[in-house]
DNA sequence: CGTCAGCTAAATCCATTTGATGGATGAAGT
DNA sequence: ACTTCATCCATCAAATGGATTTAGCTGACG
């Protein structure tokens, strides 16, 4: 049931909106933002002095004048808050510290060898993080808490995460409760895309405003779902799901056991796979693959590079994937009626390029797209670590975006 | 850019929140409301006495007493307003004047042989609405608007619709405009399978509350997204198109260019046309189907009501269309994360079970489904005339739905 | 060439309005 | 006597419109 409203939440609402408005500006006035948020002056000007007493924004200088007197700017505060990000991943768990700004200013990269004990690697990574804020010299009182970005399907009531691929043990580990009793922080948990989605949001600026579909490709591929500058959860908070749309069909079998899952097809294994089993061992030999099955990170930066440098074999089995991401993008893109598509994660590194022209073209074959609105395609403005860039921007965004909230509270 | 509130605007929204609880619940006391809606006993009397001198709501009776004084209940007047809706279809538009309870109170079916010309059939509707009007002794004071569900791509900065298939003539006609000059009441316009969403959660009660995603089958196929009780619009207001999901490619060319778009294997001509292909003469013969391009309605009837009867072949091309419609419903499902699909649309009628039992087992597969909501396919609640019944729940929605407004206002 | 009145735009102050809230009170039962 | 529902009342929080202050621009006049 819809739930209603009473003032403080518009109070808090407000104050959402014009920090929002402030953020992806960069660069504002009162005025400008009482016209851009359809607030009156007097209200934008409460709003921002109890910003402005919360640390959140700066005034910075006055614009020039147009003929009265000059509006003062107002920025965001990078060191108003932050937050710190950890991206799961069965190869390594990233840790940064952001700041409001969106700014790094610390990271650690722990290798996970074989994934291992969950409280094992919950206990590391907290003392990581300790360590990482004490030398970053963190305000603690100005630190919000701690973001997860896990793969996999997640169970958002308990604050685990389920069956997530390739990460054996740590299916059902209620990993919320854990980092929580661990670092004394309040903490939220997503899957990895949507972190990714939500950390383009909070640092993209005007560039990812509106609506947007984030395409991730990590160990799995996922998508992260931004619709008018809200996040889309879903029912169970699993929305964003990507790997079970329908693509052509070839001989791989899903675990769901479809022969039209996206997902097999576009894992970097089943590229490697795809490299060996369509152009031999000839052509994997002159990329440097060993084809091991333990090998999959060191042949898929091979393959990477291999591409990047116009092997033809690297490339067609590369835009063979590509392809099937389009078709994917196509359905999602149109179902959803968002005219901008991001891509991003780990994976994608150095071959950006061929999967862009290849959704691009995809995107934008419908009809919609083609008399009322182009899509665009572009590349994450954050990088290689938007995963844990946007599991810190969950902290961020859970404080200070209109309509969510975090999983624990401060425990104790 | 995210807009800021005022306290109108809450107000507002509390009481389209109590009306919409009192709606889905059927029958509620103002203790009961406070506790789904979250607001105060006090502020529920407040919005409820709103709604009872706007004549919107109505007191019916008392509940059993619970050990105190019994709750007065609470139920939709169903008098308390009505809106016309028109589905305008290449076949026929159907209009029809529908009461807040959902209840239709008219109908008329104006046959449009050929399309023809856009300002005659706007002319003969107009006409056809106000006679209906005059029949069902509408009080005109509580209408609020008419409703319109149109197929195809819209533009919603001109209210116009744009290419719709088989529709030809068409294109870039301002329907809104044309429809509030003609009759004089403020027009919504929607795409068909919008509209057909958007009537589901306004009558489906408790049934339709939270998400859904609506299948439509009609001349083509599209999806309408309700998320949190929310219609999904998009960035150009045509959330939805499904016909552009990605499916197994056979030899059907869509008329975007690729060979695996949902749309062209799905539609009535299609799976006649694999009925003739796939099962010859003999098969089309026993149905009755005639096999000439503009006898499509009628054997669309005749093979539909082959496979209520269980005629092999008749049951077999409905199948491969299923099928193909729970792959695309599949990736839907799980990229939205809804628990529910809803399946409606004239060209369903009879062949429900069908679909249904194919979507069902598509969208139920994956790990989501599986391991932590499994996924509701159910028919459509309204039946047969969702489109039109749709289109009158557009006003009804606009008027009284938090967050959405009529594209144009009452003209002069 | 300076300067001061008149103008404009930004930001804030103040009184008012709207809407939700908590506690007390009345109403209708068991 | 006790419950539960519903409402009354005083209060509080937040936005609003209009007036006011602050700050800079412009141009005419000495």
């Amino acid at each position: 049931m819809l739930s209603g409203t009473n003032l403080p939440r518009v109070g808090g609402y407000n104050q959402a909106v014009v920090l929002d408005a402030i953020r992806t500006t960069g660069q504002v006035s009162r005025v400008e933002l009482a016209a851009l948020t359809g607030l009156t002056n007097q209200t934008v000007s409460n709003v921002v002095r109890k910003l402005l007493d919360a640390g959140l924004v700066a005034e910075s200088g006055q614009a020039p004048s147009s003929g009265g007197k000059r509006r003062t700017l107002l920025t965001l505060r990078a060191d108003g808050a932050c937050a710190v990000g950890v991206h799961l991943d069965p190869e390594a768990a990233v840790i940064v510290v952001v700041d409001l700004a969106g700014e790094v200013i610390g990271s650690r990269r722990l290798r996970l060898t074989d994934p291992g004990d969950p409280a094992d690697v919950v206990d590391r990574v907290a003392r990581t993080t300790g360590r990482l804020l004490d030398r970053s010299a963190v305000d603690r009182t100005r630190l919000l808490g701690l973001g997860i970005a896990a793969p996999g399907p997640l169970d958002g009531s308990t604050g685990a995460v389920v069956a997530p691929p390739n990460f054996p043990g740590w299916g059902r580990v209620p990993l919320a409760d854990m980092f929580a009793d661990a670092t004394g922080l309040p903490v939220a948990l997503d899957n990895d895309a949507t972190a990714a989605a939500i950390g383009e949001r909070w640092i993209g600026g005007a560039d990812r405003a509106g609506s947007f579909l984030f395409i991730y490709l990590g160990t799995g591929v996922g998508a992260g779902i931004v619709l008018n500058n809200t996040v889309l959860h879903g029912d169970s908070g699993n929305a964003g799901e990507f790997g079970h749309m329908a693509v052509e069909p070839g001989d791989r079998v899903c675990h769901c056991g479809a022969m039209d899952c996206l997902g097999p097809y576009v894992s970097p294994a089943a590229i490697i796979d795809d490299l060996l089993r369509l152009h031999g061992r000839t052509a994997a030999d002159r990329i440097g693959l060993t084809g091991t099955p333990d090998s999959v990170h060191h042949d898929w930066k091979a393959l990477r590079r291999a591409a990047r440098a116009d092997d033809p074999a690297a490339c067609d089995v590369v835009r063979r994937a590509a392809r099937r991401i389009g078709e994917a993008a196509r359905g999602a893109a149109s179902l959803l009626d968002v005219s901008r598509v991001v891509l991003g994660g780990e994976a994608l590194r150095g071959i950006e390029p061929i999967i862009r022209e290849e959704v691009e073209a995809a995107v934008n074959r419908t009809s919609v797209a083609r008399t009322i609105r182009a899509v665009a395609v572009e590349q994450s403005v954050i990088g290689e670590t938007v995963g844990a860039v946007g599991a810190a921007s969950l902290v961020l965004h859970g404080n200070y975006a209109p309509g969510w909230r975090m999983l624990t509270d401060v425990p104790g």
